[in-house]
DNA sequence: TTGTATGCGTTATCAT
DNA sequence: ATGATAACGCATACAA
């Protein structure tokens, strides 16, 4: 290999003689290899520039410290062989100091978090040996206080702090401060507006919900009398969930007529009481949009009131429930936002970015949703 | 940290005179650190052990030549710490032996293999790193003897071989021929009998089956006359699904008639003509499960025979006309099978076993099934 | 400003 | 059979 010539045998002096050919010759001739691109390293660099591997690391990690002229010279050269760390040297190096990543998780008794949970423990696995901490740390219910209480503590000790924040302008705030104070933040299964995150990891709500809209479509045929029970109206991803449903519907389908919409607070007793309350108001609903949680109790109350007649549901996520619910018919789909993958997903990238000291290219990691039947549950 | 006691400040002498002590430690008290496990190092079992890492080496990675004692003492202590080799220092040290790993993808001109090869370049891109070259070679059609060519010549010089074998007995003899020569031999899409491949990727082509028809059961709301149109009967995967179609048709759908089945080939006038005869033979269907290709002339023959009736049809994998055909209505469900993800897999899977020197632990690597409608198309 | 030395964990080579 | 040592690519503490 052509960078060889210059190996340890060969002593600076006699490289700083014939650097600058090679630099010719690099900049005048494509280089390949038989099988593809060469990995440049920074000790080739360091060879070809006739400068030391030192200088190479600080103009390539920007730590200054190095004259101009050489600045040039190790980038132009770095451009020319097509430098790019490697991830292995990066991580055996990196090893000595380790880096912490916080999760916070505010849900707990909430099973739809149990996959999430899973996802961050796989990745932990996998990025153990790169030296790297995962804390995780979940609440009970959503409590603003409690979890910017949470984030402060864990901000203290973590270089990387991942949450799903509840939609509270102070919650925004503490995100910016944690930031400004130099932790990597990101948000997770939910979003929130205006604050400095670097990446949002969850699914796309608003297409969740023309999901369902065209899943329900197509299990009644076009014609149907909806109601929609959603979370609260206050939650963003319940509501844009209902504003792609709403969209598909005024587009695609105009022999569906929209009833009556009322909350669960993602209970199942108050699922159950609000369900009755439309289905008395509105017999002739026959076909549900279940925009959150509460599942369980929206479906025991279509079973206690119209026991004969057969509805249409569409639900979103996958608890343990839904199997029963869907092998009992009452349930046909369910939407799922892929837990496990927003876990994984959000501990690598937060590890990535904390590896070559850069945000992640995206401000967004979009999962797919999901659509699950009896067959593929 | 506990190991450091006898870091390089402490000379081998030294540290055989406690190695005994800590050891009893080591057996007697459950070691936790303050964040989780410790990282075991082949370096910090040498010390413990009053060896050198020379032969912790020789005797974790089987390389032989140790006494039966000193075997038996590294690998109780390896034991006792968990150890786990360290995937980065792993990479590093392997870098110079570079590895190859073939793909050999037996269909130019089918469209799905498109993601599929997708997959395999980013898996080739984060694979860079530690020195891993693919090497892809597509070849047209299905020829038997052609594909056993290019696993001879792609044989020779490469560590691992992905392919999507054609079912020919001469073909599985020649995985096992490759295998014995010390090629680790993957299968990716579909699989074949009898013969040494370390692990299938693909689908699960009964379970799609599965779920075309419960995907039927909920578009027809149980009452159908349906047909099928297989590409070839003699193909194990579109076999499977139909066996997998028919397992929910008879245990599920009493009212589903199964009228007719007939090939396409995967040729689109093939699959027109096969149509058009279906249709007039039987012109009271109104149900077609399509479990393989030539969708595109399936669905312009129903179009052209039946333009005023509007039937159901449930079709697999997402290729150029599919969104078109599901935007005029005619296909109301696809089936996907991940093509990326195979891709991506098959490369990781030969690298990670050719990274530990072990078979991967699954024979099995399957892809979940996906549906798709218009809306998450 | 610039260069040198050392270490991260593993593997391979060379002595003994 | 066993131990010592160098190398992989990168980061950094230290020396000049």
């Amino acid at each position: 290999m052509l960078f060889s010539l210059f190996s340890k045998a060969v002593d600076r002096k006699r490289a700083k003689h014939y650097h600058k050919i090679i630099y010719y010759v690099l900049v005048h001739i494509k280089i390949v290899s038989g099988f593809g691109a060469i990995m440049a390293t920074i000790k080739q660099i360091s060879e070809l520039s006739g400068v030391s591997r030192g200088t190479v690391d600080r103009v390539l990690n920007g730590r200054g410290h190095v004259s101009p002229e050489k600045e040039r010279l190790v980038r132009s050269i770095a451009e020319q062989v097509g430098y790019t760390p490697n991830r292995a040297g990066k991580a055996l190096a990196a090893r000595k100091k380790s880096y912490i990543i916080g999760v916070l998780l505010a849900s707990e008794g909430n099973p739809f978090f149990g996959e999430v949970i899973r996802g961050v423990h796989e990745a932990e696995r996998e990025l153990h040996d790169y030296g790297v901490k995962v804390v995780l740390r979940t609440q009970k219910g959503y409590d603003v206080a409690a979890q910017l209480a949470a984030m402060d503590e864990m901000g203290e000790d973590t270089n990387a702090l991942i949450l799903n924040p509840i939609n509270d302008p102070a919650v925004a705030e503490k995100i910016n401060a944690l930031s400004d104070r130099g932790v990597q933040m990101y948000t997770l299964n939910t979003d929130i507006e205006d604050c400095r995150r670097l990446c949002y990891i969850g699914s796309d709500y608003f297409e969740g919900g023309r999901i369902a809209c065209g899943m329900l479509g197509l299990l009644t045929g076009g014609v149907a009398n909806v109601g929609i029970l959603t979370g609260s109206v206050h939650i963003l991803g319940h509501k844009q969930r209902i504003n792609g449903f709403l969209d598909v519907m005024y587009k695609k389908y105009p022999k569906f007529r929209f009833l009556s919409i009322m909350e669960t607070e993602d209970d199942d007793m108050i699922g159950f009481e609000s369900t009755r309350r439309m289905l008395t108001e509105y017999p002739e609903i026959d076909t549900i949009f279940l925009a959150a949680a509460g599942v369980y109790g929206v479906c025991r109350a279509v079973q206690s009131f119209l026991p004969e007649r057969r509805l249409h549901i569409v639900s979103f996520d996958h608890i343990p429930q839904t199997e029963e619910l869907m092998r009992a018919g009452l349930i046909q789909a369910t939407i799922c936002q892929q837990p496990f993958a927003q876990g994984y997903e959000a501990v690598k990238l937060a590890f990535n970015s904390l590896m070559n000291g850069m945000p992640p290219a995206e401000q967004q990691f979009i999962v797919k949703n999901d659509i699950r039947i009896l067959e593929n549950l």
